[in-house]
This record gives structure tokens, C-alpha cells and sequence, in this order.
RNA sequence: GCGGGAGUGGCGGAACGGCAGACGCACGGGACUUAAAAUCCUGCGCCGCAAGGCAUGAGGGUUCGAAUCCCUCCUCCCGCACCA
């Protein structure tokens, strides 16, 4: 019988989804299992090889749970709103909803033939009110906790896909979709603030299971920085000045300010003689992009004419404007100390401002007193600071390293960290300042100015004001509209609607407006994977008994272009929901895997990540064709470490289709002897394979796996041409059931042909254990090195003494011939594996 | 610039203190065939007739023994990039 899979594989898809196999069940005693893949949207070009790769993994390691006796639920839906599928759909001139639906079609189509467990009686679509109608309560759930707020500020801007856009989305200035140059624009926006969970943010980062670089990749976007705010007085000013810094022991060394361009003092500050220069700045940088800030890294700036008085010793100091300081961290303010700044010593240098020491790195102090002991240094450093030398030595760049302080008063002689809590009390006791975390993160805009999302559920009322929708009158449903291509000027098409717009206030029953914005698809994301425990829900977004039995999710399996965006998104609204009472965890997802992407030389002629548009993406519809799923399954797998990238390589299938159509060849041309298996030689093998794939299979390893078990084969192969005696069935059925989370229509066929009445993966812990028993040999194998290099082998009795070993291995000839009569060295024995004898 | 990861045959990779190159791809030789495909057997790091020597980006170090650990450097990839 030829191995035809086209033959069998649709066959037993079907038979899998008759029986409901894939079907997620409550069943007391069994432990639960949810292995997620990160939701595809859906894009109309169909699946390629590399969206595969994700897929097959997080399969192979749904079964081998299955296998291993868990209660799998492996579900599968469609990230179906916002851009990425809108755009997808203007591309090819179809409407959204039409394009979204024959693109779901096409692509479940192409994850029924990869043959993936997927219970697709949980399947959710991110664009089908039932779905929608809780993403919008989830928003009047932030907008009653006070975390939904609308402020007027100027946003990223996307001119390409003409809408505003959250700083996760910016990737060195350019929109992270479509590549185009962000600008800025004044809109009011829907935000919500993610900051006030930063700090725990970072702290539950700790306990999870993730790989530690988007563990550092979102704990470095968070950003946290500790230091101090300090007030500055203002000359002839009645205001005050705060400003943020991480290094209040330079205080002493501030010469001048800097002001954010668009700080709130900016203008009651300047001076009459400054104004123009100063006005004419802001209006530049106002129009600059970010990527135009970024090339041009040259310090700009200009002098306010004001000067602010220090807190410490009541010096009067210049105030100047750059753009180098950003309004949108800390206070939008900063003390410049160009001796301990690399920025602020650029910007001194540009502009000719005083540039004054008040730390003495230990280099330096090592310098004026050579030899001495580090107390002789800082009384060295002490002796320098009181004779006012200054500079203490000349400096020709930026010291930010800690010291010791001088020029600074009575601080002088302390360590610069002693010497910051020491600055900071003196502060805190004249009410001058205070201690202070700042975060990098900016609060999260969620309001998108396109038609293909969730509709914001907000109407505004002349007399009420801001009124959300009530609840019971979810969904504010998208209304279906001929013409959905963005406006670009900042209104989103649902502006033009009049019966949308208008409506009644939910709160006075007097007109009022809907707001006509839609949310951002990584909203719709961030709790999707709660809608997978009931996703039939009416009348709530989810059946608290039913999260509780399947949440937080076992595994998470994506790609990592998502470590900062959907990852950090989802633990925040899990947060969120946690505080609310609503879910009992706090973490969504307990551990991530990220595969790597599969790369091809596409038209440029260099090798990049696969996708249609870079022409060089594979179809797997071609190759299920012709080498049927299983092979390009194991094909995917075996073509590299999981976690790296990996080249595709058109002939590299060939070898795992032949390796599947030896197994088959194997057991459908073979005699197998009834019942256990009984000669060791064969039981040793059996399980020294099966030690090896279960120890790769919990490590993620899954090429070797692969390997393992065409290495499995090839010695069963052997032996059974060698031996006359068959192998016993007992021993095939073992190797069917380690091959069947990597090929299992295969194992499924040949499992049945040899007699199995119910399907391979019903057993319930049927992962075959390994037994050390059965590893023991009598005899082993060392190898006898001279001088750490290998240079014969000796057999010997598995519990020979070190004493016998030695004896023999010293007996050897080419041991006797190397030594010539001297004795070694040494004799370095590694039980069961060496010995090492080291000549002279 | 800062941070992280990676450099092993013609190619993908394996080994991760103890036999470097498992398992495959490609390629060479052979069997079967009228022939081809498929399949099977066999060879395959480099130098050398051989014995042997040399080989894991380069150089140093630790060790009886290093692809593996440490230091310096080179190359490539990724993330962040005026966050005070």
C-alpha cells in the first residue's frame, strides 16, 4: 500500500471533528490546559509558510498535552477589527465586512488542512457585535473607574493611514504599519491611563514564564527612573519652577535651565527683547517630525532672558528653551549640569554656557593623589573643594559617572549616592523639594478616526455634558456605509452619517451626538482570550465559573513584534478587570513562547521576513498538495531551533516526506510479533528514544524531536533487517504514539491499521513514559584520551571498578607504546564516560 | 551611542565542560530500470597516498580536557535612542 495523504488526512479530519475531539470539557479530575496562539486578522492573502510555523508549534504542543492526559482547550479566532484588516480590504477595493468574511473563510480553511486541534466551537471574531458589544463595555468599564479620559493634546498622526496613533505604534518615528512618517496634530482623544499601573507593571513581570528580552523590552518601555523633583524660584517672578532630575547631588553644578517649548511658562517668562527669537523656535518645533528631531541631533535652543535662583546656594541662573527637553516627561523642565550630562555638555558647548565639576570621578581623584588609599583620596578631593579650585582638573567631556562631590558646599567630600539623599532631605525639610519616580510610559491613545472598528459608546449632550451609553443598549452597532475610506482630516467617516450622529442623551432623553470615533484593534485584543471560555455569552462578556476554570492561559505562542504592544496592552486590561473584580488573576498569560520568523530571499535580493508583498512568501496549500500536511508540519519544524529565525528551504520537505513514508513503508510492509515487547537490546532502544523526545518535547526543542525520531526509525529499520525475530507491535505502537503530536493523520492511519479501535489521542495519558530500567547495559563504552584527545575505546563491565578500568586501559598497547615506560602524569577518570591519561 | 542575541562543513543545523559535525538537504559512486523518476546501498569538514595533522568568526586566558566558561577585538541581526 502506497502512503497517499490525501487520502487519509481529509478523512480523518473529518472523523476528529465528528467526534467532537478537539471540543474543550469540564471534567472533574482532569488537570485543565490552554495553550493560545495570538488571533490572526484577517488579511486575504491567505496563510503563508511562516504563519504556519507558530501554528504547527503551539499544535504539536496542544496534542502532546493531550497526550500526556491534560484537558486541552486550543481555540482559534479572528482579530477581525481595525486597521490592519481595513486595510487590507481599501487594498483591494472590497468593503471591509465582505473582505473580512471571505478572507475568515479562506484562512479557516487553511488551519483546517494544517490539521491543528483547534476547537472551533469557541471560534470569536473580534468584528461581529455579540464580540463588540463587550470590547465597548470594557470601555465604560475604564470610563467609570476614571482610567477612559478625553483630552485635547497634541498627538501622533499617521497621514498614511489618517489617524491618530499610541506611542506603541510609533517605531522611530515612523507608524508601525505602514511605514510612513508620523507627524503631529492637534485632536482631542480618548486615552487611557495606563501610567497609573506602571509600577505594577514592572512588578509582576517577575513571576512570569517569558523569555527575559521582552521581559526587559517592556520593562524598559515602562521605564522607570528614580530621583527628585526640585523647585527653582523665578527672578522677579512670582511662579515657581519644578524641574525633574535623577542627579540632585549635581545640583550644584546647574548653570543654566531648559524649558520644554511647549511648557506652560514659556511665555510668561520671556523677556520683551526675547520674544521673537523665542516664539519663532516654538512655531518650528511644533512643526518638526520626530524623525526630523532625530536626524538632526545638533543641540538647538534659545535664551528666555529670565533667570531662576538655585535652592541650594541662591545662585542666579540663565533660562533657556530647547527641544532636547520633552514636555510630555518629568515636568517638561530640567537643571542643565553640563560637567555630569553628555546633553547638557553639547548644549553648554554649543552655546558657550559655563560648565562646572561638582563630582570627582575615582579616576580622576586617583589623579591628584596618586598612591593614596581611597580615604586620602576624598580628603584629597575635601582639601580641593575648600580652595575652591576650579575646575578640579580640566574636563574634556561629560563625567556621569558617581564620585565624590566637591564645589558643593558642606555636601562636598560625600559620595555622589549618599550624597543624592542627603541633597533630597535638606530639599524636603525647606519645602524646596521632594523625591520622585518618574515613568517613561505615556498614558495609551485609544481613539482612531476610521470607519472598521468598535464605535466609542459615548454620546455628548448639550446640558449633560460627556454621557456613556448604558449598558443595556449595547452594542452601539457600526452602521454599514458605501463610502468607509478615512477623511484625513481628523473626523472619522462615521462623522458623515447624520442618522448615526444623532441620537438621543441616554441621560436627559434632549439631542446629543455620538462620538464617531472607533477603538483601536489592540483593544479589541486585550481580553479576547477571556471571551474563549464563553464565547456564547448574551448577557455577559464571560461566565465567571467558566474563567475561572480556564484562565490565565498555560501557553502563549506568537511572534515577538508584539513584546511591547498587545503583550503590554492585555496585562493592563487584565489588571484592570482584576481591580474590578471581574476575573480573579492578574497576569493573562503565565507563559510566552515567540518563534522566529521564516525567512526567504524575496525580490530585493535580500533575505527577509516571508510575506506576499516582499514576493517571497510559500503557500502551504501547495505543498499539503503534494507532500501532504504531516510532512510540511515536521518539515516546519525540523528546519531549526524554534525560537531563531530560520531560511526556508524549498528542497529541505523532501527529507521529513521521506522520512514519514518510511515510517509507513515500515508498518504497512511489516509482521509485528503480538503482545510486550521482551529482548533488552530492543526495549533499550525504545527507550532511549523516548527519554530523549520527552526530555526535547518539555523543552520546546522541537527539531530534535524530529531528528530523534528519524534516528528511531533508522535503528528499528535496521534491526529489523538484521534479526529474524519480529518487532513486537507493542514497540510500534509506542513510536506511533511520539510521532503523533508532530504527524497525526499519519500515527492516526497507521494506529488504526494495527488494530486501534479508538483515535491515538483518546487514551488520556498515552505520552509512553520512559523507564530507566529498561536503559542499563551490561557493558559500557569509554574512550581513552591521551592528553585530552581520543585515541582508542575500551569496553568494559557496566560496575567495574575505577581499580579494574584503570588496569585495563593502562594494558592497552597503544597506552603502553605512548608512554614508553614512564608513568602518567595523572589519570583523570570520568565514570562511564573517560579516562583521560595525561603524559608528561 | 546604550542594551540584547548570534557567528560550527557547500547549506539548515546537532552537541552546550568530556568522541565536533547527530539528523537532514545538496552533491559523488553503485544497485534496480530499455530509460527516467521513485526506492535501496554507499561516500561526503579541510590537508595528506598513508600514518597523521589542522579545524567551531579572530586573538588571548582558565582547565587534565573548551564550540561550550572568562577577557579583548571583528562581523551580522534585533530592541531602545535627547525620557534629564
Amino acid at each position: 500500500m502506497l502512503y497517499e495523504p490525501e487520502k487519509i488526512e481529509a478523512r480523518w479530519r473529518a472523523t476528529w471533528e465528528e467526534k467532537g475531539l478537539h471540543r474543550a470539557t469540564r471534567e472533574p479530575g482532569r488537570p485543565k490546559y490552554f495553550c493560545l496562539d495570538m488571533f490572526p486578522y484577517p488579511s486575504g492573502e491567505g496563510l503563508h509558510v511562516g504563519h504556519w510555523r507558530g501554528y504547527v508549534l503551539s499544535d504539536v504542543w496542544s496534542r502532546y498535552m493531550t497526550l500526556k492526559g491534560y484537558r486541552v482547550l486550543h481555540p482559534m479566532g479572528w482579530d477581525a477589527f481595525g486597521l490592519p484588516a481595513e486595510n487590507a480590504a481599501i487594498k483591494k477595493k472590497i468593503h471591509p465586512e465582505t473582505h473580512t468574511r471571505a478572507a475568515m473563510a479562506n484562512m479557516k480553511r487553511q488551519l483546517g488542512e494544517m490539521g491543528a486541534m483547534y476547537d472551533w466551537s469557541r471560534e470569536v471574531n473580534s468584528s461581529a457585535p455579540d464580540y463588540y458589544k463587550w470590547t465597548q463595555w470594557t470601555f465604560l468599564k475604564l470610563f467609570e473607574m476614571g482610567l477612559a479620559y478625553k483630552k485635547g493634546a497634541p498627538i501622533n498622526w499617521c497621514p498614511s493611514c489618517r489617524t491618530g496613533l499610541a506611542d506603541e505604534e510609533v517605531k522611530e518615528g515612523l507608524c508601525e504599519r505602514c511605514d510612513s512618517v508620523v507627524t503631529k496634530k492637534d485632536l482631542p482623544q480618548w486615552f487611557y491611563a495606563i501610567t497609573r499601573y506602571s509600577q505594577r507593571l514592572i512588578d509582576d513581570l517577575e513571576g512570569l514564564d517569558w523569555p527575559e528580552k521582552v521581559k526587559k523590552m517592556q520593562a524598559d518601555w515602562i521605564g522607570r527612573s528614580e530621583g527628585a523633583e526640585v523647585c527653582f524660584s523665578l527672578e522677579g517672578h512670582p511662579d515657581k519652577l519644578w524641574i525633574f532630575t535623577t542627579r540632585p547631588d549635581t545640583l550644584f553644578g546647574a548653570t543654566y535651565m531648559v524649558l520644554a517649548p511647549e511648557h506652560p511658562l514659556v511665555e510668561a517668562l520671556t523677556t520683551p527683547e526675547q520674544k521673537a527669537a523665542v516664539e519663532e523656535y516654538v512655531t518650528r518645533t511644533r512643526t518638526r517630525s520626530e524623525v526630523e528631531r532625530q536626524e538632526q541631533k545638533d543641540k538647538t535652543g534659545v535664551f528666555t532672558g529670565a533667570c531662576a535662583i538655585n535652592p541650594v546656594q541662591g545662585e542666579r541662573i540663565p533660562i533657556w528653551i530647547a527641544d532636547y527637553v520633552l514636555m510630555g516627561y518629568g515636568t517638561g523642565a530640567i537643571m542643565a549640569v553640563p560637567a555630569h550630562d553628555v546633553r547638557d555638555w553639547e548644549f553648554a558647548q554649543a552655546f558657550g554656557l559655563p560648565i562646572r565639576q561638582v563630582i570627582l570621578s575615582p579616576e580622576m581623584a586617583r589623579e591628584l593623589c596618586p598612591g593614596g588609599d581611597s580615604e586620602q583620596i576624598a580628603a584629597r578631593a575635601l582639601d580641593a573643594a575648600y580652595q575652591e579650585r576650579f575646575p578640579v582638573l580640566p574636563l574634556d567631556e561629560a563625567g556621569t559617572e558617581p564620585g565624590i562631590m566637591v564645589n558643593s558646599g558642606d555636601f562636598s567630600g560625600l559620595p555622589s549616592l549618599e550624597g543624592k539623599k542627603k541633597v533630597v532631605e535638606r530639599l524636603e525639610a525647606q519645602g524646596l523639594g521632594r523625591a520622585r519616580v518618574n515613568y517613561r510610559l505615556r498614558d495609551w491613545l485609544v481613539s482612531r478616526q476610521r470607519y472598521w472598528g468598535a464605535p466609542i459608546p459615548i454620546v455628548y449632550c448639550e446640558t449633560c455634558g460627556t454621557v456613556p451609553v448604558p449598558e443595556d443598549q449595547l452594542p452601539v452597532l457600526l452602521p454599514h456605509v458605501e463610502s468607509y475610506e478615512p477623511s484625513g482630516t481628523g473626523a472619522s467617516p462615521l462623522a458623515n452619517l447624520p442618522e448615526f450622529v444623532q441620537t438621543k442623551c441616554p441621560r436627559c432623553g434632549g439631542p446629543g451626538r455620538r462620538d464617531t470615533d472607533t477603538l483601536s484593534q489592540w483593544i479589541c485584543s486585550s481580553w479576547y482570550f477571556l471571551r474563549y471560555a464563553s464565547p456564547d455569552a448574551n448577557e455577559v462578556p464571560w461566565r465567571r465559573e467558566e474563567v475561572d476554570e480556564w484562565l490565565p492561559v498555560d501557553m502563549y505562542v506568537g511572534g515577538i513584534e508584539h513584546a511591547v504592544l498587545h503583550l503590554l496592552y492585555s496585562r493592563f486590561y487584565t489588571k484592570v478587570l482584576y481591580d474590578l473584580g471581574q476575573i480573579g488573576f492578574k497576569e493573562p498569560f503565565k507563559r510566552l513562547f515567540n518563534q522566529g520568523m521564516i525567512t526567504r530571499v524575496g525580490t530585493s535580493g535580500r533575505l527577509e521576513k516571508m510575506s506576499k508583498s516582499k514576493g517571497n512568501s510559500v503557500n502551504p496549500d501547495e505543498l499539503v498538495e503534494r507532500y501532504g500536511t504531516d510532512a510540511l508540519r515536521a518539515y516546519l519544524l525540523f528546519i531549526g531551533p524554534p525560537e531563531l529565525d530560520a531560511e526556508w528551504n524549498d528542497s529541505g520537505i523532501e527529507g521529513v516526506y521521506r522520512w514519514i513514508r518510511r515510517v509507513w513503508n515500515f508498518v504497512a510492509s511489516g509482521s509485528f510479533a503480538e503482545g510486550a515487547e521482551t529482548r533488552p537490546e530492543v526495549l533499550r532502544l525504545t527507550h532511549r528514544y523516548l527519554k530523549k523526545i520527552t526530555e526535547d518535547m518539555e523543552r520546546l526543542h522541537l527539531n530534535t524531536v524530529v531528528a530523534a525520531l528519524m534516528e528511531w526509525l533508522n535503528a528499528l529499520s535496521a534491526w529489523k533487517q538484521q534479526e529474524s525475530a519480529p518487532i513486537a507491535l507493542e514497540t510500534v505502537r509506542t513510536y506511533l504514539l511520539a510521532m503523533a503530536p508532530v504527524a497525526p493523520h499519519v500515527a492516526e492511519e497507521l494506529w488504526a491499521q494495527l488494530g486501534g479501535e479508538a483515535s491515538i489521542f483518546e487514551g488520556g495519558l498515552a505520552w509512553p513514559i520512559w523507564e530507566p530500567k529498561h536503559l542499563v547495559e551490561d557493558q559500557v563504552e569509554l574512550i581513552v584520551q591521551f592528553n585530552g584527545k581520543v585515541r582508542d575505546r575500551i569496553r568494559v563491565a557496566a560496575g567495574a571498578s575505577r581499580e579494574e578500568i584503570e588496569g585495563q586501559v593502562m594494558a592497552l598497547e597503544k597506552v603502553v607504546s605512548a608512554l614508553e615506560g614512564r608513568t602518567p602524569r595523572r589519570v583523570i577518570h570520568v565514570p562511564g564516560k573517560l579516562v583521560n591519561v595525561v603524559l608528561g
